[in-house]
DNA sequence: GATCGAAATTTCAGGCATGAAGTAATTATG
DNA sequence: CATAATTACTTCATGCCTGAAATTTCGATC
């Protein structure tokens, strides 16, 4: 079978999957390689964890407080993670646990007041950070690779 | 300070950050997303997890074996890290290890005949389950995508 | 050829992550 | 309204992961 510029679309087609599978490995490794460089900073700089900082910013995003749910959601991780780095940010005083009126069995996650305003510098910090180790990228570049992003996301499974 | 179009420097900049921003979070997501279509399809198909099959994969296309610091090196995880995982798979039987005749210190880890069986199809397997979640994404995109993270990884920290 | 710094690896403590199983409260269904 | 199915969350076992400290070996320098 050949197209009409005389390649083989099979062949085109098994080229296509390899370069998918290229871009898949390099997507790993700069995910790998920015979040060990966050990892290293926040811990040096604020003797914070990634998993608690993206739960943390998560909630000052959200003012009114998340539900366990949709944090685990939110973040793509499971529910019983979320309980121990919650149990662990409660027990440091940076988030509180608050009970919801109309459902007993759930209740709202929400940042303290000292958690915001350590997280309010955290996130400033880490903006520059991201823009320092994205400075190769170019305005068009992100926007395509957002899209790009929101391709792969968007391909439902089950 | 305005550019030529009349747009605001300082604003511009500030934008660009904030769609690095969005690119990076969802890189993450996607991430996320893939690794755990990855995860649950090597554990209900093969009872494999996602690092030990990491392993395996760089250790089929070094058929010469990979020392210790390689192997983290290429995978991006720490050395203690690849301790566990190697092993796991050596008494399993899916690897082995190898002293190296010049440095008593080093040694090879090398994919067994078991291992390498099991790895090729689940190779193969992976090929197509990646080629059928990056379904949307173009060859152009590939490419793009891929020089996107080249750009993000090569740039160097520290 | 003794010593000293660097390199290859392991060990360990602590935290992160999943999936499965458990508890309790809510909602839907007959 | 009884009970069955669902939902919200936790607990547990197991494995992954890091960073720091320890061990052993290597290589260079004096």
């Amino acid at each position: 079978m050949l197209t009409q510029d005389g390649t083989d679309l099979v062949e085109t087609e098994a080229g296509l999957g390899k370069q998918r599978l290229r871009l898949w490995l390099q997507m790993l490794k700069a995910v790998r390689h920015v979040e060990s460089d966050l990892r290293e900073r926040l811990r040096s700089g604020y003797d914070m964890t990634l998993p608690r900082f993206d739960v943390l910013a998560a909630l000052l995003a959200a003012p009114e407080g998340l539900k366990m749910t949709e944090l685990s959601q939110q973040l793509m991780v499971s529910n019983g993670n979320v309980t121990g780095i919650v149990d662990r940010l409660v027990s440091d005083g940076l988030a509180e646990r608050e009970t919801v009126e109309s459902d007993r069995r759930a209740f709202r996650v929400r940042i303290s007041e000292q958690g915001a305003i350590q997280m309010r510098e955290m996130a400033a910090q880490h903006l520059s950070w991201i823009d320092e180790l994205f400075a190769d990228v170019s305005e068009a570049d992100a926007a395509r690779g957002i899209s790009i992003m929101l391709d792969i996301r968007h391909k439902v499974h089950r």
